[in-house]
RNA sequence: GGAGAGGUGGCUGAGUGGUCGAAAGCAGCGGUUUGCUAAACCGUCGUAGGGGGAAACUUCUACCGGGGGUUCGAAUCCCCCCCUCUCCGCCA
């Protein structure tokens, strides 16, 4: 969401960058529409005032005693017209809003200008590819020979896109978590928090899912409780409508969820194995920073993440997403992609954003300094996905027996160092 | 889930149909005086949106948990919902 004054004052230079971004923007709609609205509350408020102005003259004749039928009547006349004209501003108002809150955040200027993945920029790249010296198994094969992940039951259990983890493979995706907790809280200063895994619409709203994006979520029948996407939408709405202290800032949070996506979309993609579940695990990483500092916090909150794949020595590499590959409410975004054998190819496992002002105006996240208080800047990033993670040591790691050694620093989270073949 | 009580400005807390955007206190901010880690006194002090103005500012509208309704007029009356507290039930 864009500060409405700012907006209207930068009109030109806001437009001209956000050409630059994929999809139609109508801005010209969106001048027709302000002015439109602007001119509906005028007019209904004039309405309103002489109402008001009325009303208090008809108190002080009745408390004279004087008989105020008549005037009675003309108000409600006006009342009448009122309710009409504030009808036709709902409408107004309505499409107004929706068509501001669909206008995407503006680019960083260092963002690279692009229409597609194809224009992403890589920025670093670390470890290498592992050569085998026999033909990798993808972990879709992988894990049911090795008895660590069964397809067929979780499709009887719940339906497709679903995963069964048994032993050592669900073992493996607990180790993943409480190190990338670990790491996170005592190493990289961030506070764990655990959040409710269903939020409300007024959460959604404030991250932005809603009221675009209500297809891709889960929600729970003859309620306003919704399954999270990702842990972004319950921790940043932890500081909703609230104000911060400046020297509060930054805050570092970081949580464990699981996370439950729809994405009706996003079929024909990713059809095999569990890199596209509607339901994963992950570690989230959050910020709230003041504004001068969040290009900083976003390196870091991005080194951070990488920091969990140079330990487990998983090769990677991260890119900044060009301009029209970032989603709606980011100003800039590095997406780190890790390193999949069965793919032969990188493959996201995180992506950090900064959001700038975008989601805190619409959560209504402020802090002070001294008397004005003004909106803080939001980041987040996975740190890491757990499931994608999972998949990237079971194809990385694997052995030509058919074994998979485990990273050393998983070593003392999963008490094994080697998880071999057995049935189901 | 059942019974009861309650939700008012940053906080505490008055206010049961008109002069209430809302008393009072605290905190905050500006100042005076005194002066040593403070007190007293005076003033100021909500948010959002529309109009006017270069700006300081000014004017109007809305907001007393949320949404409807009654009325010329609602923080105050009616209905629905949400939340908090106490007791009971049920459970992890």
């Amino acid at each position: 969401m864009h500060d409405l004054t700012f907006f209207r004052s930068n009109f030109e230079r806001i437009a001209e960058r956000l050409a630059t971004r994929s999809g139609a923007i109508d801005l010209e709609g969106f001048r027709d529409l302000d002015v439109k609205r602007r001119a509906a509350i005028s007019q209904s408020e004039q309405l309103k005032a002489r109402k008001n102005q009325e009303s208090v003259e008809i108190g002080k004749l009745k408390r004279e005693g004087t008989d105020t039928t008549e005037r009675q009547k003309e108000v409600r006349a006006i009342a009448e017209q009122i309710a009409a004209l504030d009808e036709e501003l709902k409408t107004v108002e309505q499409q107004f809003q929706e068509l501001l809150a669909g206008i995407p955040n503006i680019p960083h200027e260092s963002v690279p200008v692009g229409h597609s993945a194809d224009d992403n920029v890589e920025v670093r790249r670390s470890g290498a590819p592992p050569q085998f010296d026999f033909e990798p198994k993808a972990h879709w094969d992988l894990g049911p020979e090795l008895g660590i992940l069964d397809f067929a039951r979780a499709v009887k259990i719940t339906g497709a896109r679903f995963a069964l983890y048994w032993g050592m493979g669900a073992r493996l995706e607990r180790a993943l978590v409480n190190f990338f907790l670990d790491v996170h809280t005592r190493e990289h200063g961030y506070t764990e928090v655990l959040p409710p895994f269903l939020v409300n619409s007024a959460s959604l709203y404030g991250t932005g899912q809603l009221p675009k994006f209500a297809g891709d979520l889960f929600k729970c029948e003859g309620t306003d409780f919704w399954l999270i996407p990702t842990a972004e939408v319950p921790v940043t709405n932890i500081y909703r409508d609230e104000t911060l202290e400046a020297e509060q800032l930054p805050i570092k949070l970081c949580a464990y969820t699981p996370c439950f996506r729809s994405e009706a979309g996003s079929y024909g993609r990713d059809v095999r194995g569990i890199i596209r579940q509607h339901q994963f695990q992950k570690v989230e990483l959050v910020k709230f920073t003041r504004p001068e500092q969040s290009y900083e916090e976003l390196e870091k909150l991005t080194a951070d993440a990488e920091d969990i794949l140079q330990r487990l020595g998983l090769p990677f590499r991260t890119v900044v997403l060009c301009t029209g590959d970032m989603g709606a409410s980011s100003a800039k975004t590095y997406d780190i992609e890790v390193w999949l054998p069965g793919q032969n190819g990188y493959k996201e496992i995180s992506s950090c954003s900064n959001f700038e002002g975008f989601q805190a105006r619409r959560a209504g996240i402020r802090y002070k300094t001294g008397k004005k208080a003004e909106f803080v800047h939001t980041i987040n990033g996975s740190g890491l996905a757990a499931g994608r993670t999972w998949v990237a040591i079971i194809e990385n790691y694997q052995q030509k027996d058919g074994s998979v050694v485990i990273p050393e620093v998983l070593r003392p989270y999963m008490g094994e160092e080697v998880i071999r073949p057995r049935s189901l």
